[in-house]
DNA sequence: GCCGTTTTCGGCCCGACTGTTTTCAGTCG
């Protein structure tokens, strides 16, 4: 069940979405929209906040404060129940539709007494829209090609898909004569774990030739639009890549514009017109004379606005531009920073590359100390024994003497089991240097039975990291439903670190949770969790989930010697 | 509906592209 926070917001942005389709005023939608964000953002659980309480949350005033109280007496807010008594869920489902938002949404229900998008799609097919003023052909045939779209799942994809598409595609352009910069923006540059559409910036001072190899690229399909300074694509698996092309001169305006987030975008062009300036993608502009200030790069801009350069990860209009304002901005963990990984296997288990080769890939990373932690016993598919293990230590130990600058740990992955409990007893877990814990299976347990389970792991003191905490798998399985603050308090207690695992199906901790973890003190691993070589690439994706969640190195325990890193794991 | 080292009222980010428009609304990011 979601937190209070994020059911309160939810309802907000309801209201913004259906007040959008019945026409309210554009401003007030937008202050819900902002205020729905915070509340999502807000640190502290709101259902402990009183009246005075949630007025001190950003961008909500008397008027939603006494939304949320009216949302914490009765687990819903009435004006939404009235406009959801007006505008049946399908309406507001319309505007899932690419191309078609509230205002079509509108008028098509309100003309045809259309009310889901099955119910559209029969209706254009026995030409009900004709003569609908604002429908003609094409959108009729658009909005058939968007519902198409929705039904083959498409939507976001996992952040390495979007990387190495993106990856390609800059190679590609960077090729292109003429083409004087090029480089991904966007969720993408913000290290956001899934991406709706891929965004591409290149600098040039004749888009001709860039749009034409653009669209042209092999897993091109569909051009959606196509523009002077703007094409989007579609390719073959049905993701969305936009090309924005602007003058060399244009830079770092258009990299920070492009970068986003929208809601970034709105804050730092909102500090701009207070200084009596205009921020667009073509510059930082004087309103008065139009006269160009800045332009060429980032740090440029932000430092016109008086504000440090911000990291990408922080750009949500999540505290950011205040902590810059105020110049407590983090200094973020960076894959350069790590001199670790306390997560890896090899095909002692379920890996697939030997333990001489994994090692070898970990000092390619120019890591100080590495962790192999095969599987342990309960999760018997990997048959671990108590022999392998013992075995694989004496070879760890072996393998020590090629690999002078690289400190190699035996640990090992344990199963939390149902109550808690872990395989193998102290004695022999107290021979591994290092120990992870993770949920692999029960994922169902109620909440209580959850965080009991995650909170007697924390208080074993042989326990040192909770690997993929919520043991989520993005898109195929919901994260396990815990009382997280409540698990993160055991954390802190303990001394348990908690994982942020860079597979990129799992970022797990997810970037929300590591910020209100290290609230309370928690400590950080960020590992590969790597089963093959080419796994340890992933790393990047972790730090990135690492920097949303405004972790600095001393957050991150493999980023300390190891003599501080050994003490840690004294759990003393 | 929110907010104020210019304001408690009058503002509220900015631009690209499409489609159906005789000059611009809607959508998107």
């Amino acid at each position: 069940m979601a937190r209070a926070n994020d059911e309160a917001a939810e309802l907000i942005q309801e209201l913004a979405d259906l007040l959008s389709i019945t026409g309210g005023d554009a401003y007030r939608i937008r202050a819900y929209e902002k205020a729905a964000r915070a509340i999502a953002g807000h640190p502290e659980d709101i259902s402990g906040l009183d009246l005075a309480g949630l007025k001190k949350i950003p961008a909500v005033g008397d008027a939603i404060a006494r939304k949320l109280l009216d949302y914490l007496a009765t687990g819903t807010i009435r004006q939404v129940e009235e406009l959801r008594a007006q505008i049946p869920a399908g309406v507001r489902a319309l505007t899932a539709i690419p191309t078609l938002g509230p205002k079509k949404a509108m008028a098509v229900h309100e003309a045809l007494g259309v009310s889901s998008v099955p119910e559209l799609a029969e209706a254009i097919r026995q030409g009900r829209l004709r003569g609908l003023r604002g429908f003609g052909a094409k959108t009729e045939r658009n909005i058939l090609h968007g519902i198409e779209l929705m039904r083959q799942a498409g939507g976001r994809v996992l952040i390495d898909v979007a990387a190495d598409l993106a990856e390609e595609v800059v190679a590609e352009l960077s090729r292109v004569a003429g083409c004087v910069r090029c480089t991904h923006a966007g969720s993408l540059r913000r290290m956001r774990e899934t991406v709706g559409d891929v965004d591409v910036l290149a600098a040039s001072a004749d888009p001709g030739p860039l749009m034409e190899a653009f669209t042209a690229l092999p897993f091109v399909t569909e051009v959606i639009a196509r523009g002077e300074k703007k094409t989007s694509v579609r390719t073959a698996r049905g993701l969305q890549v936009d090309l924005r092309v602007v003058p060399p001169e244009s830079w770092g305006a258009a990299l920070q514009y492009f970068t986003g987030s929208q809601a970034h975008n709105i804050r730092t062009r909102e500090i701009a017109v207070r200084a009596g300036l205009k921020l667009s993608e073509y510059g930082l502009f004087d309103a008065a004379t139009g006269e160009l200030i800045v332009s060429e790069t980032e740090e440029e801009v932000y430092r016109r606005l008086g504000l440090p350069w911000i990291p990408p990860p922080l750009r949500e209009d999540g505290g950011e531009i205040e902590a810059a304002l105020a110049g407590e901005l983090p200094r973020l963990v960076a894959v350069a920073d790590l001199r670790g990984d306390l997560h890896s296997h090899t095909d002692l288990t379920d890996g697939t590359a030997s333990l001489a080769d994994m090692v070898a890939a970990a000092a390619g990373r120019g890591l100080e100390y590495y962790a192999v932690t095969d599987h342990a016993p309960n999760l018997s598919m990997q048959r671990m024994t108590d022999d392998k293990a013992l075995a694989q230590r004496a070879r760890i130990r072996a393998l020590q003497e090629r690999h002078p600058g690289l400190t190699l740990l035996h640990g090992t992955e344990l199963n939390i089991d149902p109550d808690g409990g872990v395989d193998w007893d102290a004695g022999f877990l107290a021979g591994f240097d290092v120990c992870v814990a993770s949920v692999h299976s029960h994922f169902t347990q109620d909440r209580a039975a959850m965080t009991r389970r995650l909170v007697r792991a924390c208080e074993n003191p042989h326990v040192h990291v909770i690997g993929h905490p919520t043991a989520r798998l993005i898109g195929r399985r919901p994260p396990v439903d815990a009382d997280w603050d409540e698990v993160f308090r055991a954390a802190a207690r303990t001394g348990t670190a908690l994982e942020i695992d860079a597979f990129p199906d799992r970022l797990d901790l997810p970037a929300d949770l590591v910020r209100r973890a290290k609230r309370f003190g928690v400590k950080f691993a960020v590992d590969t969790d790597a089963h093959a070589v080419g796994h340890h690439r992933n790393i990047r994706y972790a730090v990135g989930t690492a920097q949303r969640g405004w972790l600095t190195p001393d957050d991150v325990i493999n980023t300390w010697p190891l003599d501080r890193l050994r003490a840690f794991l004294r759990k003393t």
